[in-house]
DNA sequence: GTGGTCTAGACCACA
DNA sequence: GTGGTCTAGACCACG
């Protein structure tokens, strides 16, 4: 579940472990109060700096996906309406930068992207 | 005609340039054989430094899409039938087709998709 | 009387663990040589470690109000008027008023920290 | 403005310079679209290591105050009301949990501390 | 054991 | 020059 991560990705460690936690809280794979892996343990598992873990844990706290415990270890939250609704606009707004510089690489601009996703979302309703 | 750059924008100037210039192709506005401005001079133009008009320049030279000479200028290449507006409207579309199945991944829908995108697009406006 | 203990605080857990002590010294609930619960009896009640508890009665005995014995167990101590609910009440002014001071700075209001108080213990409830 | 700082302060070095920051842009010191000393500056000023600036630096563009931009520079944001009000909320949960804490180690729950806000604003009243 | 903070120093992308 | 990311390893507080 948290074994697969590229460190020759252009997507910073950090994000794209963020990002499987956020995916695994989506599917309801980890639910409220669940505990992640340990800081340590998952940085051995990963291969990667203790410090990247807790890069990712901090920005899923920032989010208010996560509750990190001194002593306990790392919790998913139990959210309100209120912060599930601010929570969501984050990661839309995440993945929509994302999808912006990638569009700039290839030379098109947020019009064409805007364009394209109103038709895309008007065939389907 | 190059008068809009965002300097906030999360994407790099340089490719906010770069993507100006290859829309003005695209649109025919800028013929194979034109020259393109100066660097110095849209650098002046656009308040950025002259390195990053290169940067952008080097980038299109990179892409085929222009040709830089010595001591003459910026010099518009001909184009293939490759990136023509309709192979542009099927980039986007696969852009953000792709950007949707990672928004329905992570249980967000299109419209926040859209919300996302607008206030995004909206902030440069 | 001892069965509140909220592992979500911000607060540690020994901290609250002492302040409910400290709350019922000063309630007269436990009076002067009354001997507190066992470490491990506590620690099962509430569900946390005996370690936990230990740090809690070790702060305690720090304070000077309780005293442990080897093998008999954790006793409260005689305590001065230092700590009497009057001068409870001025502590707590104390804190309130300086934290009033430090809001004024970021330009926040009373009711704003109101707010957020409230929205603090709430989530405790 | 930004040379005072405590190694030795229980606060960490990270929360020390960004509450300066928060306070300096309360006081209108820095406006929006000013820019914040350099990371690798203010450190060597500070004489603390870059990733802590870095730190300080990144909570402050989670709470929406500054923008970091790479090769620019990092400075205050121009913020709409929405962000406003969410960043002030954001500030005032900090002090509220600063205080709670602080109140934990003199043996006072939150009730008591509570109970002096609310004649304490309702003295101002 | 857990997370929290900090240092020293590396390499990269961008202006 | 700027910030962005990552590593290796230290010491501390909490359970």
């Amino acid at each position: 579940m948290f074994s697969q991560i590229d460190p020759r990705s252009p997507i910073p460690l950090y994000e794209q472990i963020a990002t499987r936690i956020r995916v695994a809280v989506a599917a309801a794979e980890l639910r409220p109060g669940d505990a992640l892996p340990s800081v340590r343990g998952l940085a051995k598992r990963l291969r990667v700096n203790p410090a990247t873990v807790v890069q990712a844990y901090r920005e899923l706290e920032g989010d208010g996906f996560v509750e990190m415990r001194q002593g306990a270890g790392t919790f998913v939250r139990e959210i309100g309406p209120a912060l599930r609704t601010r929570a969501r606009a984050d990661q839309a707004r995440r993945l929509v930068r994302a999808v912006l510089e990638e569009a700039a690489v290839l030379g098109l601009n947020g019009q064409e992207i805007m364009g394209a996703l109103q038709s895309e979302l008007g065939e389907k309703v």
